[in-house]
DNA sequence: TTTGTTGTAACTTTATCGATTACAACGACA
DNA sequence: TGTCGTTGTAATCGATAAAGTTACAACAAA
């Protein structure tokens, strides 16, 4: 397994937000048009970005907007937004302690790849919003 | 979801094989009892490992044995014979073509997701079996 | 031919994702 | 104030995938 398509849908999202801004309301239905998924899939992501304080949302009168400048939200920030379980790899869970190798596996395996990501996540953190909108126009 | 425990299983049968290879007959019920999970995922996983020529499995009398030198096998080697869908993330299926977010969104967040990929993989491939048993006499 | 093992197929259980339905809470406006 | 469109959220469903398990044919050596 893999991650879900829950980080592409955000970033959807935001590239929407961030190009309609202003010229069109952003409800959940519109926005579902363009991500073409359920509303409520759309209104849980937003509620996520919420929370992470990457959008403001008018509950009642409806609509969403940018809550930071572009520029500002990094791909890391909505993958921490939007991602329940950040780990990329899991650990199958009971090696066994008797074995010197069951033993060291937890802590050797996992070190090296903590570190890979730790590589992938900063590599997300370097990819702006901005980046993704300047690339709508071409 | 991410990836599943596949790679740290086979990391953890690589380990036990040059760990005690010479010293011990290494059957999928050996090396099921240090990793701790069933014989037979074992045995689907050492036959990947095989087809990936990482490994060497004597059918009928048994035991399994590297096919190459601990130094030159990666665990992005180990990964892309193991990982059946090695994609990071995955894309909503039917963006809108009507909208212009929904038309651009997959080329240029793919190009962008494809990077960090990259990154990820080439921090994989820097990493080898070697170093993995050095930690486990500590 | 017997024994221990690998290779594989099939089934079960469990978990998670995304779609969907349903409805209460909310805010603006007539 | 009451209606209307929207958000927030819970509950359920179906699909998909992983891992455990059982079962058995194929294999190699003694």
């Amino acid at each position: 397994m893999r991650y879900s398509s829950r980080l592409t849908v955000a970033a959807h999202i935001l590239m929407c937000i961030g190009y309609f801004q202003g010229k069109e309301k952003l409800t959940s239905d519109f926005l579902a048009g363009s991500v073409n998924v359920n509303p409520v899939v759309i209104r849980n992501t937003l509620g996520k970005l919420k929370k992470a304080g990457i959008v403001r949302v008018e509950a009642g009168i409806g609509g969403a907007s940018l809550a930071r400048d572009p520029s500002d939200i990094t791909l890391l920030d909505i993958f921490n937004a939007v991602e329940t379980d950040t780990d990329l790899f899991h650990f199958h869970e009971n090696p066994n302690p008797q074995c010197p190798v069951g033993r060291s596996v937890h802590p050797v395996l996992g070190e090296q790849l903590a570190s890979v990501q730790s590589a992938m996540e900063s590599h997300l953190a370097s990819i702006s919003l901005n980046d993704l909108l300047r690339g709508i126009g071409e």
